[in-house]
DNA sequence: CCATTGAATTTGACAGTGTAAATTTTCCAC
DNA sequence: GTGGAAAATTTACACTGTCAAATTCAATGG
């Protein structure tokens, strides 16, 4: 145990030590402090405290970048999601309205991040991605809290469309200004409740249903 | 009728004619044919034909012709819903999934123009700004179509929130590619009409109801 | 008819961006 | 130690948005 200062879990590297993960977590902070339009590869080089070419040897050019701190928020974004359900019993439609919760607050609290992990290029290559899975995308968070109302022989991708293109849908109304300023005391919005009190018409879809 | 073949409508003002529309029809141009990360100041300058500092008298710099070709395309989107809304019967859960339809094609038809509409800048700046009426967002479209299930003295945001939160979630998922890719026999996507059963659910919302 | 005026446009310049190639620094295996 | 490979830097280039100065051109007053 003599200088270790600088690696802290995974192997030293060569030069910077982790210089990786520490492009990302300054693009995270770029982005919470500043916005999405000043993530830049030479911002985060410089917030990282290397030459503005030296995240060319990590990522695959500043898309690639944006790829691997989108990544990153959907880590947060997930638990985000986990810990609101943690937090209300066993009833399936509680359950539902609380990762709908967790979406909003992590929308909220992160917006120039969310914004980036929704732009349509970025996820679209996520989502078609063979290498990133679904919980990558948090996605396994909706589909296990879905499955109540999934019948056994159902395609469960019904009800967790529905459910997801609500609360996003929803979530950028609110970023949007629809509702107004933003209000520390409805950081959900004014008409959280009541809009997602739609999805109390949810019940278990039998296969061949319409869907709601 | 000798030679005013470059002056379509409006007085050919000075130099150009109309320089103003004419930049923000090659921007619709390139993002149709280029897609939206090519969407240039210099590059719209140099489709209309004019030096790459011209636009700079015409707009509020790039952000405000960005704007204003947003501002085009909902034109073009709240005539997609009204077209779609002219083919049904008075029915209103039809006329409502009308619009939603006229919504996600719009969307397929034009996937940059709606990445730039639903920029969450660009959208913020047109919904909070006291200039923009609501139908230029076509967002009078909407308002409409939901007054059925609005009591007469009901707040009609919260239907609308509903109908517009799933039609805009489920066009994000549908670009995201999350249906797979685009298939000229489906362009709604495969699951389009289950996934808006939800709103067979909407009723007259009675004021103090709850929302369904 | 011509000079003047002023708006529209162009030209030139500058800082910032992403990317590529060549070069230097640093560490690890031998 | 020494060689080689990986990491990072330096340098260069094309492209972007923005600004100030110069230029062009249409309309207007004399």
């Amino acid at each position: 145990m003599s200088d270790l200062s600088r690696a802290p879990l995974t192997k030293p590297s060569h030069h910077h030590g982790n210089l990786r993960p520490a492009l990302i977590e300054a693009g995270v902070a770029i982005l919470i402090e500043d916005g999405l339009d000043k993530l830049t590869l030479r911002r985060c080089a410089a917030r990282a405290g290397v030459s503005h070419a030296a995240p060319a040897h990590h990522f695959d050019g500043v898309d690639g970048l944006r790829a691997a701190i989108a990544e990153e928020g959907f880590r947060i974004f997930r638990n985000y999601m986990l810990d609101a359900r943690g937090n209300v019993g066993p009833d399936p439609h509680e359950r539902i309205k609380a990762i709908c919760r967790g979406y909003i607050y992590f929308a909220t609290d992160f917006p120039a991040l969310f914004e980036l992990m929704f732009n349509i290029k970025v996820i679209y290559d996520m989502v078609t991605s063979p290498v990133v899975p679904d919980s990558a995308l948090g996605y396994d968070v909706l589909r296990d809290t879905c499955t109540p109302f999934v019948a056994p022989d159902a395609d469960p991708i019904l009800v967790e469309t529905q459910v997801w293109s609500l609360i996003h849908g929803y979530g950028t109304l609110l970023l949007a200004g629809r509702f107004g300023g933003s209000n520390p005391d409805a950081p959900l919005g004014p008409i959280f409740d009541p809009v997602m009190a739609l999805l109390d018409q949810l019940t278990v879809h039998q296969p061949g249903q319409t869907g709601a």
